[in-house]
DNA sequence: GCAATTACATACCGACTGGTATGCATGTGT
DNA sequence: ACACATGCATACCAGTCGGTATGTAATTGC
């Protein structure tokens, strides 16, 4: 066993940054609350990461976009059946994540709001992470109309842009209430918008209460 | 003409420390930012807000609140065709806006996801506002169900819910995305979805493309 | 017209911020 | 085994933050 090992160093402090970001914002997550937390120094810190901002770019890329990767995007890439699955996940998302997530927010979001309009690098990251959650259910969608599942005329990228601003949207407005309820009702609205998008016949066949 | 003119004082604080919350985020916006742009000093903000905190709320009740107000409120509150013009409101609300509405978001929203997690006055009173705005489009689809605009079994709560939702939603998006065209492609996406709730007959007889 | 209150301006403060310069110990390549 | 780079700790810094104490001019009440 070493007594330095710089990768878990690196990692103890991206996590740390995460929860920190997570709960106070970037800008009014601090240094030496991540610092207190790991039980590191600022030479350790400042070795793995240049700036603050550096260490907030590396949480969004290593850090949310692969949370989101495991719980939303790769899920959906990879079913056969990605209309099911998207309502599914959809239907689900509330049981499947802590309930601080909806008492914090998305991370993705609450980052996008507070940062986008103000550090370019920032708005460039996160878009890339939203760029790849919208092509994602684009995805789904464009291939659920091959299968016949989504009905033809629907402009999926318009429809997977709404679905995932509306499933923001939902977080947002339930952070605010301070309530993973409205976030469950929210949902499901949701979930019918997307089977609005099936065929009549197919979208009978589903159950229609959650 | 007198020589001081307290209300004027305290409007023209009101003013510049909305555009700054809106431009920075509430815990970002520099009180020495709205003194320089005001031409005043300490003296006077902290003779009239006592803390940066009542400001923020004064802010959010007298600025935010009534813009809003006048903005969606009231109109879908004296209408009397009230599914209509919310269909309206939301089709023509990203001309109505100034463009730097889209690229620094919904005042209301920005606060929301910055401050709910924080602070609980921020918490109450932008949830006041956000109730509201919920309430407000409740009742429009619930006199519009009386009108028969609306089918008899929606749910017309968790509709205004999901309405106001995704509404912030688009905003939030557009703003990450920077762009007043993606916010037009997904409030539309949001009209398709409230005519949704119509009964066919009158989904019908309304234009299709925007 | 005098007293009291209101409406500001000035100067200052402690706390905290992100960031850096320096130093030292551990690990690594040869 | 020695040179060198990596990994991390300590101490310090300039700048900014919200907030306050004090002073003074303008306005108001009587």
């Amino acid at each position: 066993m070493q007594t330095k090992q710089p990768d878990l160093t690196r990692d103890k402090i991206l996590q740390s940054a995460f929860c920190e970001i997570h709960r106070q914002g970037f800008q009014a997550a601090s240094i030496a609350n991540i610092l207190q937390d790991t039980g590191l120094t600022k030479g350790a810190l400042y070795h793995h990461f240049q700036t603050k901002q550096a260490l907030g770019l590396a949480v969004i890329e290593e850090v949310i976009k692969e949370r989101l990767e495991g719980l939303i995007f790769r899920p959906l890439r990879e079913s056969e059946r990605p209309v099911e699955m998207l309502l599914e996940i959809i239907a689900t998302i509330d049981k499947k994540v802590p309930s601080d997530f909806v008492m914090l927010g998305c991370p993705l979001n609450n980052l996008m709001q507070e940062m986008s309009a103000l550090d370019e690098l920032f708005q460039e990251r996160l878009g890339g992470v939203l760029g790849v959650w919208q092509k994602t259910v684009e995805g789904a969608l464009k291939r659920g109309q091959k299968q016949g599942e989504i009905r033809a005329e629907v402009d999926y990228k318009a429809a997977a842009l709404f679905v995932v601003s509306a499933w923001e949207g939902c977080i947002g407005v339930a952070k605010n209430m301070q309530s993973p309820k409205a976030f469950g009702t929210c949902m499901k609205q949701l979930h019918g918008y997307v089977r609005g998008l099936m065929p009549a016949k197919a979208e009978k066949g589903r159950r229609k209460g959650g």
